[in-house]
DNA sequence: CCTTTTATAGTCACAGTGACTCTTAAGGAG
DNA sequence: CTCCTTAAGAGTCACTGTGACTATAAAAGG
């Protein structure tokens, strides 16, 4: 199945190089349904495919600086956003066959951003754009697990951090809040359970002072809030059932 | 900082090429302490050095493949228990300068096994051992930061997961599975209390039939079980305060 | 005006857990 | 043998957090 093992006077450079990419899975929550940012390939192989943006990581780059890097030149995201988003590494993958060319290790991060700008293509990508999850057509190399295994980790860390926040824009309600849970975890959420667990986990969010209004829609108006200093939720906000979806 | 991005035409057989490599936190739990294996290695750099086992991924395999050949490579342990360990994917180390011969990029995986018989070293490892986490010198490259993040990882899967009774022999006592989470969370739990939560989630663990005994030492025996089907803990067994050691 | 919609307040019962006590079954010392 | 020590295992009680549910407040639209 594999070469030999040479444990002495093993040179590496005698092989075939390795490269290494990064890939990501960019998470938002549109109108109420999970989308995924993603790049029409430009380039063979899998041209005219979907893909996750990503790319080569350059000489003197690390992992992390090579995604935001990639991000912003594949999607033509403002800089300020690149800069600011939560990045997270989310897994490697390094099956040998997984790239036709050659042998490329590729380091996936997942991101979380507020509803954003409509993306453009660039670089390698010749479009960019933010489909809805359940309406991904099958992408480029391994990208289908890639995007499968972030969205099962995004859901997990909804339980135990605080990690919903990223999702909304600075200020926000409970209620967009809310659902963000509910698209992502695909289950609707008691209102004043969530509240009340919300309200009570310090640190989680804290209220804006100012009017206590916004809108566009009906109801009463809500009270805006925005990310507190906590991190981690103790005890966890566990989703109903053990279902994974 | 980097080199300038070349979007186009880019070619990365162009560049000095990436090596990548695996590095393994092996966890175990020996007379309430836990213990790391660790390799002294044999060869510059940092020869002489301790250091996490691990090596370079051959041109056909996968991370996970060379993860257990070096393992077996490096510590001679026997090759039933190389293939059953629990491995698992840790995090990928990339930062440009982490190794000082070339551009080298790291595939961390933390391995969690039952006490063990004493490693012998071979491959690139003039020995090889287990030595308490609290008296790990400090170690080759950026093991040190692998080791902090695996422990840290560790400590956080067995509130949520069944995973601590893969750092227990196939048949243990309840006694062993409280003390694999004493020793790594570094917190006294309450006997009843463990007793009660681990014996209440289905599938964490089942009774063996046998004889409900084992000993060597004094008080009451134990009662035997082996390891359930669930991988799951729903709700999880939290640690004391938020508590992150 | 009434209806609809969403936010926010509050209630009640129950499950899970922390803190604790008590009993049982071994080994060791005398 | 008896008594002491040690650890397993059974059981109790109070409190916290949560799920389920009801009620009120404040907006928009007819």
């Amino acid at each position: 199945m594999t070469t030999p093992p040479r444990p002495e006077g093993y040179d590496p450079r005698a092989f075939e190089p390795f490269a290494v990419t990064v890939d990501l899975a960019v998470l938002t929550v549109r109108a109420g349904r999970l989308h995924v940012l993603l790049v029409q390939r430009g380039q063979e192989p899998y041209a005219g495919a979907w893909a996750l943006p990503g790319g080569f990581v350059l000489p003197r780059e690390s992992a992390g600086t090579a995604a935001r890097r990639e991000l912003a030149e594949e999607t033509g995201l403002p800089d300020a956003v690149v800069a600011g988003l939560h990045l997270e590494q989310l897994r490697t993958y390094t099956e040998p066959d997984r790239d036709p060319r050659m042998r490329v290790v590729s380091v996936a991060y997942t991101a979380l951003v507020p509803d954003l700008p409509e993306p453009r293509g660039g670089g390698d990508a010749a479009e960019a754009r933010w489909l809805p999850y359940d309406e991904v057509p099958p992408l480029a190399f391994d990208h289908d697990v890639i995007l499968a295994d972030a969205r099962r980790r995004v859901g997990a860390k909804l339980e135990y951090t605080c990690l919903a926040t990223a999702f909304c824009p600075p200020e926000f309600t409970l209620g967009e809040l809310r659902e963000v849970y509910e698209t992502v975890w695909g289950v609707p959420l008691d209102r004043p359970n969530f509240r009340r667990k919300v309200l009570t986990t310090p640190g989680f969010v804290e209220p804006v002072e100012g009017p206590p209004r916004l809108t566009g829609g009906r109801g009463k108006p809500a009270a805006l809030y925005r990310a507190g200093g906590a991190t981690a939720l103790h005890p966890p906000l566990l989703r109903p059932e053990g279902r994974s979806a």
